[in-house]
DNA sequence: AAAGTTTACTTGTCTAGACAAGACTATGCA
DNA sequence: TGCATAGTCTTGTCTAGACAAGTAAACTTT
């Protein structure tokens, strides 16, 4: 096969027909996503090998390669070496959940972010928190309590313990400019995270930093974050139900 | 530059010691992680371009531009034709939530999972909910209201529209033994959706079909789920906060 | 019949070079 | 001075072919 020829763009049987200028790879690619969305191949059923897609659409075998490997990597098909390419099973789906920074996420809604710090201390490790941040029970640790207000309404209680070693000067930041997540986020751009989204009732301090009663319920959220297999930080984040709530969008 | 010799297998400078058999795409794609997860590249700045990594690593183009490209696809980096690599702003991350179909989820924990069809049946479509399923206002809609039981504890109470179009054979599902999403993911196995989580107290009657005191927090997912720009179906999933939490995890 | 060997097919990865298109800069002309 | 143009650098994409490695079935040998 020569170089493409402009005036015959590499049509793709059974799409070209009015096909807009669309790259011969994301075609091989829409050709599968849209035979998958209607069921032509049944989830684990084996797929169009590489090279039946090379002579069908008349194109190189990266160009098909790297439709598939795309394909791969959004969860739609699974490859294994000397087997072939199979639908995936849809059963379970991964959705890609947006979180910013609170400071961010108000002032792009064009309000004003103020927070106010309850506590910022250095404590002992308590025995129960010691192993998440991978540290001595009794050791040093970073307890901070911050509440976070969107135009004066408390909207986020922060209680959050820092492991030492990641961030020395972290008790040395003024957190009513800039929140610790940034700050966290500029100690160690890369991290990790497990998070565990739940409804509850608030405790009694937190409902009366929030200025709640203690039966609304809360959204709250705990977060560990480790950089490389070392623990950063633990944070539990108590919002009002009625005051907040998390979006996202799953986009296989 | 020949075929790699396999007796000296494309070292990368500043790498290759001891390195393990990894693919050089993959090598590349480490440095540059490792580089971004130090902060040798603060975010927004200019990333070396694809010659400097060819000449660097001693690998061909093909190779490096996939290792970038991969880091795009993360979010690590963003690219801009004619401009160069940047590395990118960490402010906002986005994290993979995996969401399972709820009947698998509990078998996978070894626990039996039952269901209660408390309604199923076609409607007007409200007003307030025709124009999210892409309906007239009064136009016929599946409601089905079941409550997922998990080793008979209620765990979930599924309140859900239904666009006929899509599944016009909806109704005639035994919901106590294939779930509506199970069912929907065969009608319509390709789709997208947006969902909203929030922490509220539950109506009356969820209370009721939960077993649970009207005051008890829960966890109340919204979904709203569209294939190709046609809606499916609209779903209010009822969870107590004490038998539900939603996990994930970041990986950037 | 059982165990090893070959063969065919699959995906995984890489190469060297090509053309296209976007963005900036330096240059020459009016 | 202002504007058009050419040049250079960047990423985006593709090609044709190559070797490697994994799987399974067919075949051969014991």
């Amino acid at each position: 096969m020569v170089f493409r020829d402009p005036s015959s763009p590499a049509a793709a049987p059974g799409i070209g027909v009015g096909a807009p200028a669309t790259a011969p790879y994301a075609q091989v690619k829409q050709f599968l996503k849209q035979g998958l969305s209607v069921g032509r191949w049944e989830p684990g059923a084996l797929m169009p090998s590489e090279s039946e897609l090379v002579a069908r659409f008349g194109v190189s075998r990266m160009t098909v390669t790297r439709a598939l490997r795309e394909l791969q990597n959004e969860g739609l098909v699974s490859r294994v070496q000397g087997l072939g390419t199979y639908a995936a099973h849809l059963a379970q789906v991964s959705s890609t959940l947006t979180i910013r920074d609170l400071h961010e996420e108000i002032t792009a809604r064009g309000h004003r972010h103020h927070a106010e710090v309850q506590l910022a201390r250095q404590e002992r490790a308590p025995a129960a928190l010691a192993p998440q941040l991978g540290l001595a029970p009794g050791a040093p640790v970073f307890h901070t309590l911050i509440v976070h207000f969107e135009d004066q309404v408390a909207l986020q209680c922060e209680d959050r313990y820092v492991n030492p070693a990641c961030a020395p000067d972290y008790l040395k930041t003024d957190f009513t400019r800039i929140t610790p997540t940034h700050y966290l986020l500029e100690v160690a751009p890369l991290w990790e995270a497990q998070y565990s989204i739940q409804a509850g009732a608030p405790s009694a301090r937190e409902a009366r930093l929030l200025g709640i009663r203690v039966e609304e319920p809360c959204l709250i959220i705990v977060r560990r974050t480790v950089n490389r297999d070392i623990p950063i930080t633990l944070a539990r984040l108590v919002h009002p139900g009625s005051r907040y709530r998390v979006e996202g969008q799953f986009k296989p």
